[in-house]
DNA sequence: CGGCTACTTGACATCTATCAACCGGGGTGG
DNA sequence: CCACCCCGGTTGATAGATGTCAAGTAGCCG
């Protein structure tokens, strides 16, 4: 990987843990890398392991019988790949490109997480949080036509990285068009065709691997306009 | 209100809450009713109260802008109105049909949670749960058809309510049509028509409030066909 | 009984899925 | 080093599902 490795274990501990804690859990876990495609874990497979995502981008995603695919997350650096409660989990989740993860043996981190309150709090608000990410995914899902969907995924992927590091233009657009139908409940076809008419629309421009946003901000999501109709 | 009040305050204590711990919990709560449709919170309002469905059924949603409504779910006695984490809340609620309710000062609760490792852990798993109900909720919204986003909504509203008494039949169906719609992401007229459609199947019956489910069940949700078909 | 609201049904428009062909870049093997 | 192939992506034609607009029905409450 050509990426240092710079992004500590976090995890859902983020800034406010305590720097004793954090050294104690960065000791429980280790590190390892997973290349471009690989599986971390699968659905309803025994949740021995779990993992915090430390470079990368994953996918997080369930699979019907047929063989459809709903994505439900692409987690970045920091996020933690589900909740280590539960025995099994609860869906499947694989690299997309390169990724670097800590993994924990389930047992030892639910006796950390457990023995500090403040520790279970932070757990407590991170399942929060994702909970809050998921009933936004709804309303996506139920509400919007495909342009509102890609145009909202855009926005919330680069507000995403921004919060990591600075913001990055072009916007790197790792996952495939695939993911993203998933994603978004799209097929990939129709991805590829809204990504077409926003570039014509000049509301964004498509490079190698990653979109360049013009005129798209919370503001003309909420208002259905963008800025270069204004 | 008709029924009885029977349902304990379980919240995310779920069965295994020690009995002391309960009823120092039902002591921090206050019962209160909601008449039909009346809203209990709504969304980005401080969340100095929280709330435990104790009877009746409510609906949560989050709402756009220009109107849209996302309902993201249909809490059940036994069932708290979101994370009392967060100061505020993340979403509306209101009381469908008349419904009874614990109300909490979240600072109080809190406080509560805090003080008892076993709390916090059922409060975490009851978290973990939401969202895992959530990403079953977006697997639906994403890959399914009409017939099948009502077909599995009803199959699951069934077997939810059998959760907490016999099973009925009818099935109650308490909820307008509008926020069926509003939690599948279809318009109100589809619902109509979907549900007539699977009448003239024989695979349900309507009633005045509520459904007959005839050959619905998980088998033939997961392959397609229904009872009737085969 | 009247009027309101929820619900149903119909006709039509539109969006997205589907099927199919084609393009282009990166990697592999000759 | 070049050619080929494979995979991801784009573009086109068409059909079908669902949304939209509109009218009409049924049940409930005053």
């Amino acid at each position: 990987m050509s990426r240092a490795l710079h992004s500590f274990p976090t995890l859902f501990c983020a800034e406010a843990c305590d720097p004793h804690e954090l050294r104690e859990l960065r000791q429980l876990g280790t590190s390892v890398v997973f290349p471009s495609g690989k599986t971390i874990f699968s659905e309803d497979e025994r949740a021995d392991s779990v993992f915090g995502l430390s470079d990368g981008v994953a996918r997080l995603y369930k699979t019907l019988a047929d063989g459809r695919r709903q994505v439900v997350a692409f987690p970045l650096p920091g996020d933690f790949l589900g909740m280590p409660f539960a025995d099994r989990h609860r869906f499947s989740a694989d690299a997309v490109g390169e990724t670097a993860l800590y993994r924990f043996l389930r047992s030892e981190l639910m006796h950390f997480v457990q023995s500090s309150p403040n520790i279970m709090r932070r757990l407590m608000e991170f399942a929060a949080h994702e909970l809050d990410m998921a009933q936004h995914q709804l309303m996506l899902l139920g509400n919007g036509s495909a342009e509102e969907k890609v145009a909202t995924f855009l926005v919330n992927w680069r507000d995403r990285l921004a919060h990591l590091t600075n913001v990055l233009q072009p916007v790197p657009l790792p996952m495939r068009r695939q993911d993203i139908a998933d994603f978004l409940g799209l097929q990939l076809e129709t991805i590829s065709r809204t990504l077409a008419k926003l570039e014509q629309k000049n509301v964004i421009r498509l490079t190698p691997k990653g979109v360049l946003l013009n005129g798209l901000d919370h503001m003309s999501l909420a208002t259905g306009r963008t800025a270069a109709e204004v």
